[in-house]
DNA sequence: CTAACTGTAGTCATCGTGGTTACGAACTAG
DNA sequence: CTAGTTCGTAACCACGATGACTACAGTTAG
């Protein structure tokens, strides 16, 4: 029903773990990290480029080009990353407000209030982990997602 | 870039809000409901629907029926609200894994378990607010989402 | 120069999201 | 009982987001 059909985050923290994993020490291009993520190199490209304009990774134009990590990966928090591609998007989703509804305008104020709070709980705990725990197993059990 | 276009929590927590609200002791129909939401009154029903299977609303057909509260407003959580209508849908985009790559299958389950850690951190963040407090305007001011 | 890459602009197929219609069932008023 | 409401649900459609794919210009090592 709210399935969150958006990869980027998911790509961009497999991404970064293979740069700071197995392409640790040299450039990876954006095709060697599109078969490793299974997706699309342009893909890759687009996704990593608010990421090399935030200065966490660099890439390289010609031969023997390509992408590197331009941070350590204990510094690189999943909550950065997230809110890079995050950017100011609703985490919830926000429906149109009807402007002749007095009572809809204070919720629609409320949710917009509620969706930064969610917001920044979301990378809160994304603050907990960096990609360097992602690269050695350091993050929460995958437990059974308990219901309501 | 990652616009969650999905908008039954948010039309949900305003319909909640109006039967806590202007539809106090009275049963609105779905297209009263419809319009205070700006919506259809079929997608008020469906949205409702997971809700009254909760116990959350009632439901009476014919005339003079509709939907009114079956629980108290203080009683509701939004975390609840969100609980049944995310389901265990991912919060976070999750990408098709290669099941060749070694590395990318430990990804997968770290994503996997980070999502239900984040889904546990937003059901906490909402937690602390129900739709009594949306009702009286007890949530959080909004305040510009802080960049990353 | 040539081969290997990035950067970016297009185009396209797919799918999630809601709007809309339709019709049967339930219920109330008269 | 009949007429008018309202829910429940299925079916279909339009719109928009997503990501694959192609194409091509710009850059760099050998």
């Amino acid at each position: 029903m709210a399935r969150s059909s958006n990869t980027q985050f998911a790509v961009a923290v497999h991404v970064l773990t293979y740069l700071a994993g197995a392409a640790a020490g040299r450039a990876a291009s954006s095709d060697e990290l599109s078969e490793s993520a299974n997706v699309n190199p342009v893909y890759v490209r687009r996704v990593l480029a608010p990421l090399r304009e935030a200065g966490l990774v660099r890439s390289r134009s010609g031969a023997h080009g390509g992408w590197e990590l331009a941070a350590g990966a204990e510094d690189v928090t999943l909550a950065r990353v997230w809110r890079l591609l995050q950017g100011t998007d609703p985490v919830l989703g926000l429906h149109g407000p009807d402007p002749a509804c007095p009572v809809g305008r204070d919720i629609q104020s409320a949710l917009t209030a509620l969706d930064h709070a969610v917001a920044d709980a979301v990378a809160t705990e994304l603050g907990r982990f960096t990609v360097h725990d992602v690269l050695t197993g350091r993050v929460p059990a995958a437990e059974p997602r308990r219901g309501p």
